[in-house]
DNA sequence: GCTCTGACTATTC
DNA sequence: CGAATAGCCAGAG
């Protein structure tokens, strides 16, 4: 694995590495990037990205309900909109949501 | 080395 | 459907 990342631990790393593996218009929720290293700290990515998420795409990864990171919903929809990423209208705070029937993505099937 | 905090998730009221 | 509660893990102080 090509260890690009500084981070304090391996799972700062390995949060890094999958997250930046998301090609553009997919999208992977918090639960997805934890289960595919083995380690459910759906609460411990959001942190990753919260410190590391400046040197990796974090609008890729949202929450179960295909919504974007808490504050940061209007700068994810520019990034979906620039990336052709599927949305849906949702009766949410942000006025929309990410499209995981079609968006979902996973590192097996790249 | 312990404690608090947090970009989460699922369940229940 | 919306708000509240509990459980979860890892990083920072």
């Amino acid at each position: 694995m090509t260890r690009v990342f500084s981070a304090s631990g391996d799972y700062t790393d390995a949060v890094l590495q999958v997250v930046a593996e998301i090609p553009a218009g997919r999208v992977m929720t918090y639960g997805d990037v934890a289960w595919v290293f083995g380690r459910p700290g759906a609460r411990a990515v959001g942190m990753v990205l919260r410190y590391h998420g400046s040197a990796v795409p974090w609008w890729r990864v949202i929450r179960a309900g295909g919504h974007p990171p808490s504050g940061h919903e209007a700068a994810a929809r520019e990034h979906y909109e620039a990336e052709g990423t599927p949305l849906l209208p949702a009766p949410t705070p942000a006025g929309y949501r990410v499209d995981l029937a079609k968006a979902s993505w996973s590192p097996d099937r790249a």
